[in-house]
DNA sequence: AATATTTTTTAGACTAATTCTAAAAAAGTT
DNA sequence: AACTTTTTTAGAATTAGTCTAAAAAATATT
């Protein structure tokens, strides 16, 4: 663990909100204004190797990263284009069901309206 | 329906597996050889929108277009790197349950061993 | 069928995201 | 402290995909 490695790990872990590889640079750069943008996707690298963080492959925009490893599925909003987690506990038994074996990991993206632009929308319709 | 769509379709169909918007590109030049790469991507994006074919997120590499838009899951093989095809008929529901309404869709990508490889490492095992 | 209008294609320039490289710095070893 | 290994840094390079403006093709209009 470097200082470069922590400082990264605490961007992602200081707020609820999935960041892009970028927004995490600009991030770490504030506490530390010596880090590079290599050293950042190196250190990403390294903590999705770890199983510490998670990559989430971008739908259309660049990749983000999730603070947790726990498996749990995105929703990627088709009005706003914010990512949610959603928890489909039984998802990975039936993976593990169908191939046989238990996955070395699973990435479950849903694009739909999140909630809070779902009520928008009904609050247009008033 | 222009002669590029169709050829551009044409490839995708003509085989099973997930090609790059790169590959389709060659495939389609052996065809048209006047195609190119900006009428790929406008095409594939166009049949993605008209629900004809299906984005593949790219794990790391490029995105890669599924000839089918009925919703199924892909295996990405850790060994070989392979996309394959797996089908899990309930998961749509446990969507639909989880976030209470149809999603527009979904894309699940479970990183597992293939069988080929697993039977390969087996057969070294011997 | 000729003309006008709209859509699509083309080649190549451009951009965004990520990776690579080689030297410097830091960390770990004997 | 001297040596070895690992990590960081800055910036160049690469890759995947998008944009642009002119040409071509398709479609509609007279």
């Amino acid at each position: 663990m470097t200082r470069q490695k922590t400082v990264i790990l605490d961007v992602i872990r200081s707020d609820k909100c999935h960041h892009t590889a970028e927004e995490i640079y600009f991030l770490a750069k504030d506490l530390l204004p010596s880090i590079s943008k290599a050293t950042v996707y190196n250190n990403l690298k390294a903590l999705v190797d770890e199983r510490i963080i998670r990559k989430i492959s971008g739908d259309d925009g660049p990749d983000r990263y999730d603070s947790s490893y726990i498996p749990h599925g995105h929703l990627i909003c088709t009005e706003c284009g914010g990512v949610f987690d959603i928890d489909l506990p039984c998802i990975e038994t039936i993976i593990t069901d169908r191939i046989g074996m238990i996955p070395e990991s699973y990435e479950l993206k849903v694009r739909a309206v999140c909630s809070a632009c779902r009520q928008r929308a009904y609050k247009r319709t008033l």
